[in-house]
DNA sequence: AAAATAGTGTCTGTGAGACACTATATT
DNA sequence: AATATAGTGTCTCACAGACACTATTTT
């Protein structure tokens, strides 16, 4: 689960409190329960509900790790997922779940994980920062309202290099995604314009990539 | 498995020879085993092999397919994969499995798959057109030697749409995987000339889609 | 010679990058 | 007034589309 804090993107981890690994920060994870889980997605969103007392906005699959090698205990098949929230959702929520954590996602390299969980959330990063350069989905990350500045600052601190304003409003504008609220906002400097997306929206792909 | 026979984009499917779904036409797949398959994989390479007596030179995880809904018998999870495969690999090889054979995806949409196949095969469909607009993804469909104008058929195979020449060859420029063969190959006109991958080079990946 | 396919030259169009400029807020 | 942030105008650049043109082969 990913998120973005002080215009840094954080990642939120967990620390186990069972063997193996104990002690290690990890991913938020569990297994299926086929009586009460639908599907994994829904799987996923209630292992998320119960470790971090949050459900993300974004959900989306990752990836397959498998193979005898990636925990002690044996054969493994795991499904990853990567998600999406907005920072301000979490604050009161995450309080009431203890050991678990936001980690800023470069400080995360130099940790020990349990499993194969600094490889997953390569791999996750990875696909967070190519999607960045070719839609909108970093608006998860934002509260319902934002203002341009704000997505330019989750999208920058996803793909780690400055993009041009002018840029990005070219795609709100083009994308159709969002509408103006009546509001506008301060931060130290002429008031900013709040957007909000328009509901029932799909995100917007576009066919050319930022920052070439 | 995708490939492309008679610049058609085909899919390989398979009979069912056993209940649910019995006589039924279906993906070709099965169970992992946790003695043979080191991954799932390494699985699902087994099980093409099995079932369709030829191996794909590109394999990649597509999407986890889940529910109750989905398999008759009761609560499944599917690793789905698409693959993609050079036809000229596959003539002689495919005879030897019996009710294995490839159909064009545009018609299978009429058939009666097993399962959730439709969903899966119209997933598959869209990444690998996804893919082959930013992509030389397309480039796995043909022989080791290939010319310009049957990579220009394969990709216009996949996406349903033409392309122009010129712009693949601004590409194949661009992306430097590729080099001249001594040879050329005749075609109804001007001989064209044969290019090869470089052995060891990546997928090129450009930042601006074909099609706009 | 005609037809077919391969390949090039070059113009247009789109949208990202760059950056100066205007607008409006706080101090 | 000085500074900070928001937003616009407009030029350049990269690369896809379009399409006429040349090149080389088969019939």
């Amino acid at each position: 689960m990913f998120s973005i804090k002080n215009n840094v993107l954080h990642l939120l981890l967990i620390r186990r409190a069972a063997p193996p690994f104990d002690g290690c920060w990890s991913l938020p994870g569990g297994f299926i329960d086929i009586e009460q889980d639908s599907s994994v997605e829904a799987a996923a969103m209630r292992k998320l509900q119960q470790k971090t007392g949050l459900q993300p906005g974004y959900l989306e699959q990752l990836e397959v790790f498998s193979g005898k090698g990636r925990d002690p205990r044996g054969y493994s098949v795991s499904l990853a997922f990567f998600a999406l929230v907005p920072y301000s959702a979490v604050s009161s929520n995450i309080a009431t779940v203890s050991q678990a954590s936001w980690w800023p996602v470069q400080d995360i390299a130099s940790l020990q994980l349990a499993f194969d969980h600094q490889e997953i959330i390569q791999r996750a990063h990875h696909r967070l920062k190519q999607k960045a350069l070719y839609s909108m989905l970093p608006v998860y990350c934002l509260p319902p309202a934002f203002t341009v500045g704000q997505l330019k600052a989750v999208i920058e601190a996803i793909i780690g290099k400055e993009i041009q304003r002018k840029s990005l409003m070219r795609r709100i504008e083009a994308s159709n995604m969002f509408h103006l609220t009546e509001q506008k906002v301060s931060s130290g400097g002429r008031q900013a314009q709040l957007y909000q997306l328009k509901p029932g929206v799909d995100i917007t792909h576009f066919n050319r990539n930022l920052g070439d």
